[in-house]
DNA sequence: ATAATCCCTCTAGCGACTATAGGTTCAAGG
DNA sequence: CCTTGAACCTATAGTCGCTAGAGGGATTAT
């Protein structure tokens, strides 16, 4: 049993972020102390584990509900879990590609060594886009 | 002079957003007709075009207030511009390089070819942060 | 003149938190 | 036992960059 101070140190997930986990019912309301203060079980700290790991690897708050809910059946088929994992592979996928363009472009704007704005090529690329080499 | 529709057609920006960019003093509010209606000119236009393209490269509102800004007076230094594109810069390599790393720790857990849950690499990793093979 | 389309303001909602205010409880030291 | 200070409680509002909706007025084409 420990209060939500010490569960969030060993998780690692901020507090008012721990209630924001109960209110949206990613967890559910742990027991309360007689002055109604929050306490928890190794079981709630496994549960919180879980949702830190898949916030972290990017899934949405939705999601991470529907993968608890299967991590509860261990005798489902998991097609769905693998479903979710891989449209998130692609979105990350996607988001670099894209990032990788940006990259490219900055990079390219900022090799510039103009000292006023007249010839400077950052604030001449932001103001005609043809003036880019890739597409974004 | 034109409309709003306009513009929002003529410059991909959509029409609510471009009234909150003129509600953040992005862009100064136009003229308006006799119904109250707005009328942009050509340097409408082109404001409204940096500012997408800023937004497209990933810049903040904020950022963008200091880069129009500083677009508009030509004979000043352009460190401060220069010293954005690169912040910019690091952040964008920064953000790729996170998310190549859960690329792969995607791309791992999703080869899993268990029928049910209770053998499936998705649930188990999610559950078990030491699993994981990279740090995210 | 009328209908279709466009435009207006204002307010609320999104996702995933984060911050603040104003109060209560807990644990440790004297 | 009492006090102090840290930790906790709820409720509400703010963050960012839009986006959606309601309820109305303006413009344009026929």
């Amino acid at each position: 049993m420990f209060s939500i101070g010490e569960l969030s140190k060993r998780t690692g997930v901020k507090i008012p972020t721990i209630r924001y986990y109960e209110q949206m019912g990613l967890i559910e309301a742990p027991e309360r102390s007689q002055g109604n203060q929050r306490r928890y079980s190794k079981d709630g700290m496994q549960r919180l584990s879980f949702i830190r790991h898949s916030r972290e690897l990017g899934f949405s708050i939705e999601d991470i509900k529907g993968l608890l809910e299967l991590s509860q059946h261990p005798e489902k088929p998991c097609h769905d879990a693998h479903n979710m994992a891989a449209r998130r592979l692609e979105d990350v996928r996607a988001r670099i590609a894209k990032l990788q363009r940006l990259e490219r472009e900055l990079k390219r704007i900022s090799d510039c060594d103009a000292d006023t704005v007249a010839h400077c090529a950052v604030i001449e690329t932001l103001a005609d886009h043809s003036l880019c080499e890739t597409e974004h």
